[in-house]
DNA sequence: ACAAAAGTGTTGGTGTTACACCCATGG
DNA sequence: CCATGGGTGTAACACCAACACTTTTGT
């Protein structure tokens, strides 16, 4: 921690901050191949009937973490997630105008990334949160910076994709290679990886076991359920693991 | 940016913060092979006489980076660096102890991890800036938890020498062969590649340019001097390189 | 029988590793 | 002439993209 010191409090002001945490909460709509982001619709100025991403200010007592976990539960019910943190961003004169607030104060945004299981996210529905669900490629012009900040996560979530086994923090328990394709598919574009490749890969990193249960999905052949054997990765943690 | 809303201020206590940054500065002294670290010893309490990474209260109307920049600058005369934000520490109850403003003001610590070029980076000797280059490899108990943040820092230049060209923001503007590879081996350890390979690999990538000059390093054939080229880089911007 | 989905195999090309070897200079 | 450091080449192997092919189901 840092120590400005008494002699040089005379000289210069210090900065007082409030504190906010903004989430960019992703899942993927594996019915549809889309992915998601979790907005909400602001009800005061500024930016009045903007999309924003969900924030909050820190509280006292409460760690930056939790603070994010906070939002996350105030608007969607979820019990498996991937969450980082991303960005700290603080420019002056950035604080949010007309807040009672604002005089003297300076903002600063810690921003945290989230990825969710989309089929268990149960939106919470209520005056305070009024949140929805929209697909990425098509978020409209939102409030304040957070266009920026959406841009980076986005870009965040390629990378963790790519290299970490976050997928499987948020694919059910036993899963189809097909369903792990998928969302690699719809995070990465079409064209990242052709499928038998995929799997073959993905495979022979041995961090998959084979339940010998099989499931049909609709006409074809059935496919073998897999389920993710933490065991097996422990030794690969920390490690530059590609996936794709 | 997060907003509260006023009928939550009354329910909730919001934190007031003091933001401070904290520098996790890297050389390399190529002369003996080993990796620097810029640190600072305390001349008050808590923590007196312990080592600690450089840090400064953020003032008003400086941002972030300008606020990690004039540590910087407080310690060291430096032309050529590489300067990121690394991670944003704030627990609860974290607040140098001691301090003035210590009263229901709680602290959060934006750390900022740069490279800077040994050779040019010139100390500044005050009262004020007591500081000093340590070996990385022997840095003992820090202040507070700053052996956690140059842990951190110390992996994150790891990956970036891997997948982005910081080196050549480091080294001189004509450069051997050989004056690379010792700064890889220097950060990555001996063993991360033989010369040869290395040689091969960085050549192929198309982003270095032989200036024809050569020179001499006390026995053996000249070297080539190099430069970087960014123009041939530019297109590689943004993608996912390797370079060991 | 046929389409659809799961899963296996082949092939040419590229990258990586671990060396051996040649070149130019100082002493 | 030999030690030293700079620089080139190569054989064995692993990996990868693209695509053809087989297997098992629903209709």
């Amino acid at each position: 921690m840092a120590e400005g010191g008494t002699n040089r409090v005379k000289k210069y002001a210090l900065a007082d901050f409030q504190v906010g945490v903004d989430n960019v909460i992703f899942s993927v709509d594996t019915k549809n191949n889309r992915l998601l982001v979790l907005l909400v619709k602001r009800k005061k100025e500024p930016f009045i009937d903007r999309w924003s991403l969900p924030g909050t200010f820190v509280r006292q007592g409460e760690s930056l973490e939790n603070s994010a976990q906070r939002i996350l539960a105030e608007k969607i019910r979820v019990k498996n997630l991937y969450l980082e943190q991303l960005y700290t961003f603080s420019e002056p004169n950035c604080h949010p105008r007309e807040s009672p607030y604002s005089f003297g104060v300076r903002y600063l945004s810690v921003s945290y990334f989230a990825l969710v299981r989309f089929e268990e996210a149960e939106l919470i529905a209520s005056e305070e949160s009024n949140a929805a669900w929209l697909v990425v490629k098509k978020v409209p012009q939102l409030a304040f910076d957070h266009n920026k900040i959406l841009e980076y996560g986005y870009r965040r979530l390629r990378n963790k994709l790519e290299y970490s086994p976050i997928a499987f923090d948020v694919l059910p328990d036993k899963f189809t290679l097909n369903e792990v394709y998928q969302l690699y598919c719809t995070v990465l574009g079409e064209n990242f990886s052709d499928y038998s490749n995929f799997r073959a890969k993905l495979l022979k990193l041995g961090i998959l076991s084979d339940t010998g249960v099989k499931v049909c999905r609709g006409a074809g052949r059935p496919a073998s359920l897999y389920r993710f054997d933490a065991e097996s990765f422990a030794p690969l943690k920390d490690k530059p693991l590609v996936f794709i």
